[in-house]
DNA sequence: TATGATACTGAACATCTTGTTCGGTTATAT
DNA sequence: ATATAACCGAACAAGATGTTCAGTATCATA
């Protein structure tokens, strides 16, 4: 890929990073993106449609950097929930810079329905070791959410505590380890 | 009240429920909303600042209502967990018009945190029946969203299950019964 | 290092949304 | 019947959106 448009994208994705840390994704315009990229107007239209695919492009690369591989090796591997969950969480924290803004943004669904994808699938896989009565669209909702919302508590205390504790809050109170 | 008020704000109110059911929250403008409504530009600004207002006078019009008194009485009234979120549940439902679009909606965010405020309030009251280990901020967070789903499945599904039956789904996936 | 291709710039543009104002009209309460 | 208050609708400035286009800078590569 050519070396400017690699730089223009990632001077996009950076100022929307920023962006997301102190306003909320739905008062963030095209206007206050191309400001803060320093970027022109029409550059910008080049690169993405519009604002939500700016996002949508921006989850992928993220998420599947993240999920790559670690989800089917695991399951093969036959290493239980929490390790891979483990797992995950170490990634994110890799990310911290990028994804902060967005945990913490209010509004930022389409972040939150991709990771929310990713994550059923995973939890899919382990369907067998949990022993719900409810439906198991129900229970498999019910865990990404969880997840999600535990990765939010932590990263609103400056993911201070480890991967590992994090994990094991979450299958505590989902009764899952 | 003035008759008129009242008209012209119940025909806001549920034009923004009409509109909510087959458009985002954050893709709804102010002139979708009156051309709904059939009202004056300016006698929406003359009712509510913001459309962000408009959605909070409605949550807080719903759930006042559905909430009222009912939190603190069962629990002096020494009635379990299930029983009071069964209530609750029943309230959502005679409120299903109100309420389905926000639920549906991919974007509500004021809608979820108002509820989300509402949910924390009562599951505190239960805290000392619980004994997780992790931290009660993360506990607290993750009964209230975890219960913000199961209404969305509900909701989701047509609410067809019983109150009683969504109710034993969540104490079950939270081990809280 | 020369060159053609490609990405960026920036200004202009029509169009839409927002939130306000104001004079005129209609409904309400008593 | 009348004063009050709510509504209407048109107009407005300000700002955002998404497109276009001619000009400039940068790239890959030969």
């Amino acid at each position: 890929m050519d070396r400017r448009q690699k730089k223009t994208r990632e001077a996009i994705f950076k100022a929307f990073s920023e962006l997301l840390e102190h306003k909320r994704y739905e008062h963030i315009t095209v206007q206050d993106i191309i400001d803060t990229a320093d970027v022109g107007r029409s550059t910008f239209y080049s690169h993405f449609e519009t604002k939500d695919m700016l996002l949508k492009s921006m989850c992928s690369d993220i998420f599947d950097h993240i999920f790559e591989g670690n989800i089917c090796d695991y399951k093969t591997e036959n290493k239980d929930l929490e390790a891979v969950l483990s797992h995950v969480l170490w990634h994110l924290r890799e990310h911290k810079t990028d994804i902060a803004g967005m945990f913490l943004s209010e509004s930022s669904d389409i972040f939150m329905r991709y990771l929310h994808e990713y994550l059923e699938r995973l939890f899919r896989l382990h369907l067998d070791d949990f022993h719900f009565k409810a439906p198991s669209e129900f229970v498999l909702n019910h865990l990404s959410v969880s997840f999600i919302e535990a990765i939010k508590w932590w990263v609103k205390t400056d993911m201070q505590a480890s991967p590992e504790t994090v994990a094991k809050y979450f299958t505590e109170v989902t009764e899952t380890h």
